[in-house]
DNA sequence: GAATTTAGTTAGCATAGCTAACTAAATTTC
DNA sequence: GAAATTTAGTTAGCTATGCTAACTAAATTC
């Protein structure tokens, strides 16, 4: 339990600290991250899209509505008729990268001054913590 | 970069599965956050709440002003005339622990079924973390 | 005592979460 | 094969949360 707190505490103010780099994106957090799984997961529908985000169909038809207002996605029709394929433009996958990039650089200065050993045993972490968040 | 990269995806993902739990405190996700400053780093201010949350005044004063209405704190005057000393209510920080239970209990069953150097491994990454956020 | 600074609030805008109620396409049932 | 049901997404309307600009009031500086 108090190793759970831990984590739990440090994923809160590790994204608290970088997210304030994402306003420079000029997208809210929501479509930026949306756009993330897009660019980095590959196209899928609106549904899909929700349940990655954890989200209910209508705020995703929202935020799908935005990112497409800003020509970030492009919205394709299916064999389906109901269901529509949702990919990012070039001009999507530029910016999450941008931003991507923006975001990660403040930590990958701070983790640049550690030992060698340490860094190690945070990628070990990582590592442990994508498996066991799989089983959450 | 890259490890850069795995933490920041890692605790995105973990908070992401961990604040489902959150909805059912009947409080929003800021609400929830500036609760949680007062209740387990002590009373203070609206300007210095606002500072830990990364939040603009006007933002916090409003967040401040659903938990009052929502008796989760207290308002006091200060000698400074200006300020206003927010403390949490014993209702305000039993809803906390309820929460912060809730929300940690996912993880710790997870957790609890790792081998024991696993979870030794996790609890250096998190006492790394906590001082790496610090310094960025 | 007047001017400035500081703390917080109010107003107004955009984004993001929800549920309820809708449309339209696909599937199931009879 | 027509009717009923299910599924995918949208629209409408609510609350919460972020911002800036403009305000009030208290404290500090000059």
């Amino acid at each position: 339990m108090d190793l759970a707190d831990q984590l739990h505490s440090a994923a809160i103010h590790l994204l608290r600290r970088l997210r304030v780099r994402d306003r420079e994106s000029g997208i809210g957090p929501a479509q930026l991250s949306a756009l993330s799984v897009l660019v980095f997961g590959g196209p899928r529908s609106l549904g899909e899209l929700a349940d990655a985000e954890q989200v209910r169909p209508p705020t995703m038809s929202r935020i799908v509505a935005g990112l497409h207002r800003a020509r970030l996605i492009r919205r394709r029709g299916t064999e389906d008729g109901r269901r529509i394929l949702l990919t990012a433009t070039p001009r999507g996958i530029k910016l999450m990268w941008a931003g991507r990039h923006r975001r990660v650089e403040l930590l990958a200065r701070v983790l640049g001054s550690l030992p060698a050993d340490e860094k190690t045993k945070l990628r070990e972490a990582a590592g442990l913590l994508r498996q066991l968040i799989r089983n959450i």
